[in-house]
DNA sequence: GCCAACGTTGGC
DNA sequence: GCCAACGTTGGC
C-alpha cells in the first residue's frame, strides 16, 4: 500500500468536477511526463489512496483523498486527435501515456494551501515542496499522517 | 503576466 | 552524447 498525490488544474478536472461524475470515479488522463507516466505504468496499485492536488489556482493545495480503483493501462487521450492531450508522436499500436482510475473518498471541507504545507518543516523533503513540475508523485506513509492529524479535520 | 525550474528536441 | 533552444508547469 502505497501514498500518492495527484495534481490537477480545477479550471479543467477539480474534485467538483470528480464528485459529480457517475460513482464520482474518473479516469486520471493527461499525463505527459515520463517519471509520473512511470509511476502510473508501475507502482500504482488497486486500493492507493492518493491526495488530490489542486494547482496553478488561486488556492492551491490538497483538497481530498481518492482511493485506485484501476490500475495503469493505455490513455486513450493519446490517440484522440480531438482531445487536448492528443499526442502526435504517439504510434498506434505502441502505448506510450497511461492513466490510472479514481474515486472520491473524501472532500476536505477546507483546502490544506500548500502556503501551510511549505511552512511545515516535517514536510520540506515531499516532493511536492523541493521538486517543480511533478504531477503524480508518492507521500511517504510519515507525511501522509502527518498531513492527516495537523491539517484535515 | 512573470519567471524559475526543468523536461524535451534537435543540430552537430 | 553534448548542449543550446525551446516549451511547459505552476507559484506568485
Amino acid at each position: 500500500m502505497t501514498f500518492w498525490l495527484l495534481k490537477s488544474e480545477p479550471d479543467t478536472f477539480g474534485i467538483e468536477h470528480l464528485e459529480r461524475q457517475p460513482d464520482q470515479r474518473s479516469g486520471w488522463d493527461g499525463v505527459r511526463n515520463y517519471q509520473a507516466r512511470n509511476f502510473l505504468r508501475d507502482q500504482i496499485k488497486l486500493g492507493d489512496l492518493a491526495f488530490f492536488y489542486h494547482s496553478s489556482c488561486p488556492q492551491p493545495g490538497i483538497v481530498g483523498i481518492v482511493e485506485i480503483v484501476r490500475e495503469g493501462y493505455p490513455d486513450p487521450s493519446a490517440f484522440d486527435p480531438t482531445s487536448k492531450y492528443f499526442d502526435a508522436k504517439s504510434e498506434p499500436g505502441k502505448v506510450r501515456w497511461y492513466q490510472v482510475d479514481v474515486q472520491l473518498r473524501e472532500k476536505f471541507t477546507d483546502v490544506i494551501p500548500l502556503q501551510a504545507l511549505k511552512l511545515d518543516s516535517q514536510l520540506a523533503s515531499m516532493p511536492l515542496i523541493n521538486r517543480s513540475r511533478l504531477s503524480v508523485q508518492p507521500v511517504s506513509e510519515e507525511h501522509w499522517r502527518h498531513i492527516l492529524s495537523h491539517y484535515s479535520h
